[in-house]
DNA sequence: ATGAAAGCGCTAACAA
DNA sequence: TTGTTAGCGCTTTCAT
């Protein structure tokens, strides 16, 4: 093959085949049947496609189909494990229906989130997926003016479809565990649970605090003001957060439930301060998995959301073409710590008794031991 | 403003106007000056724009300029925090440069980096940085043909633009903290360190192998080929590996180096079976950073590659037209444990005793404590 | 300081 | 079974 000095266009194929442009046009995106072309003319178009290494010029069907084939979706931020997992699974579901995802991240910032969903539209994707939005509303005028169908992801959209994980069932049973690890104190402060993290207004955290306030009522007999700390999502305010309340109670309270992994992060921060015996009376739970989380010193419970469900439906919910409001729970899974206190026979003073089981935090799932 | 039925383009800004379409085109994408339009003009031009919510159809301006300010790269898995940090980096310099970045993750299948890179290509990206690529020979003929511009990144292609992080270094600056901190033992099989995870046909690999061979021979005086186990990135087989090697040796060896992240889970997904005392004659560390992993329970040298500097510099050799074989090599930075042990007045029986010192693990600095 | 016209590469109607 | 034609929305000479 001769190099040449610009890319092949079908009119190339048409000219090298003698088969009309728009012959060739259909015999390359497998409308050959309905247009009732020749077999051997379309091998032989094949041939000399691939032949010269032609590919489609995307931007000009597009131009043409008044659409794109791409498929958008705003995160907040990529190297996060819950919005990366949620990347995965968007790419694979976008890939199922010959879609070109392309995921860009907004950084929390409002005025990000905008130029971004402008740049897709002004790209023409098909639709956008939107993850995390902190102005749902602004983006779903946006989408409107242009006639984009699009469907909000993690948080709601104001009367838009939307699917979201069941935060409420969610904080609940991770409350609960939380809970039910909780060693008894005299302490009225330290013995109380404390949520940490999150931003108040965030649907999500709005209901994952009516979940621990009613887990925590529920068992307690009631649940104060103060033990809702949401100072955002970002570590280092969550680090300042949890620094101050134990301050404030003398050491850790006995039981946290922090909101976010990036939160977690922070509060991580605070307690590579602290001596190691210092967790023997704390019970430890964060909304959101990350692997490695998993694997800390001491037992964390973590809600995993299911990812490829909260995909996978919201896609149903792009193709059905739903635009009323709708809001679609996904349950969250409970994943109980795996940490090296699994082994209680050695376990060292200070570690709690619990041997979690349930279904192992990760794919490989952990078999034969020493 | 009323509800359009379709999007409007420079024909109704001109209608409107009175001005030309061209004129138009002219006064939004600032081309103003060079052509010499009125203030006046443009002004009016703007306005009507945003009155109609007007915003410009990339697919035609691309197909117009034979070029679409989309730039893509490929990386082999978002939810992997070097990856999605190198992610990162790369929206931040695509955005700075007014180009719209489309990530796209390949799963390490060959197949689908092909796919992808001739999916990148339809859609006319200017150029693309391929991370992580097994076949980069095949992805620079794919783009040669195109004549698209790419760089490799993290794995360097045959006689192409790379930028990759100093392997050698990174992994000799890894095997000397671990050899620092291993205990001394009698045991000849389990007082050497062995190396887990990679492919030995990656360059990176390769590299880090050289480096940790190179750092274990003047130490100990020489390193053996059964210390070298490379099983590949993912989760599952380094799992059998350490546990086929704790089996082997009859317990962990005195030092690990694990050579990436999804390595490093499945690590621990033997660790989790081990009693907690198992770990104090071992020192471990890992290539690649992630925030959670550097908490775990005992503690964890990890290598943090420069992502900032890896994707800038790769934009620099695209930006400088550079065709030639380039390798420019970053070196990374080693992160000390940031687990609980650093407090040492308080460390339980069988901590080990270095109080790591050296920047901390996270953007926010760790001060103050109780 | 501005307009007219051509054309990027493709597909969809309509002819034949 | 295939070819002809028009046009998607934009930018870019070239004219004025």
């Amino acid at each position: 093959m001769t190099t040449r000095r610009s890319k092949p266009t079908i009119y190339d194929i048409a000219r090298l085949s003698g088969a009309s442009p728009s012959t060739v046009s259909a015999a390359l995106s497998g409308k050959g049947p309905s247009r009732r072309i020749a077999q051997g003319t379309v091998e032989e178009i094949q041939r000399i496609a691939t032949d010269l290494g032609y590919s489609t010029n995307m931007q000009a069907r597009g131009l043409r189909q008044a659409r794109s084939h791409l498929v958008g979706m705003i995160i907040p931020e990529h190297d996060n494990r819950y919005f990366s997992t949620l990347s995965r699974s968007f790419e694979a579901e976008a890939r199922a229906r010959g879609l070109c995802p392309v995921i860009v991240s907004t950084l929390r910032d409002p005025a990000e989130e905008i130029r971004t969903v402008e740049t897709l539209i002004s790209y023409q994707v098909d639709f956008v997926l939107v993850a995390g939005a902190s102005d749902p509303e602004a983006i779903s005028r946006l989408c409107d003016a242009a006639r984009k169908p699009h469907v909000f992801v993690d948080l709601p959209g104001w009367g838009r479809p939307s699917v979201v994980t069941d935060n409420h069932l969610g904080a609940v049973r991770l409350t609960e565990a939380v809970l039910d690890a909780m060693p008894a104190t005299d302490d009225p402060l330290r013995g109380r649970p404390y949520l940490v993290g999150g931003v108040p207004k965030d649907y999500a955290t709005a209901r994952r605090i009516e979940g621990f306030r009613a887990s925590v009522t529920a068992r307690l007999g009631r649940c104060d003001d103060d033990q809702i700390i949401a100072c955002g999502y970002a570590p280092g305010p969550a680090r300042e957060a949890v620094m101050a309340l134990c301050g404030r109670l003398g050491g850790l309270p006995a039981g946290l439930f922090v909101n976010s992994l990036t939160a977690f992060e922070g509060v991580l921060g605070h307690f590579v301060q602290l001596p190691p015996d210092a967790f023997a009376q704390t019970a430890i739970g964060c909304y959101d998995y990350d692997p490695f989380a998993a694997y800390l010193q001491f037992p964390v419970y973590m809600v995993r959301q299911n990812s490829d469900r909260l995909i996978e439906t919201a896609f149903g919910l792009i193709e059905s073409g739903r635009r009323e409001a709708t809001l679609v729970e996904i349950p969250p899974d409970l994943v109980p710590p795996r940490t090296i206190f699994r082994n209680m026979a050695q376990a060292p003073k200070g570690a709690r008794g619990e041997v979690p089981t349930g279904t192992p935090a990760t794919g490989t799932p952990a078999t034969g031991a020493p």
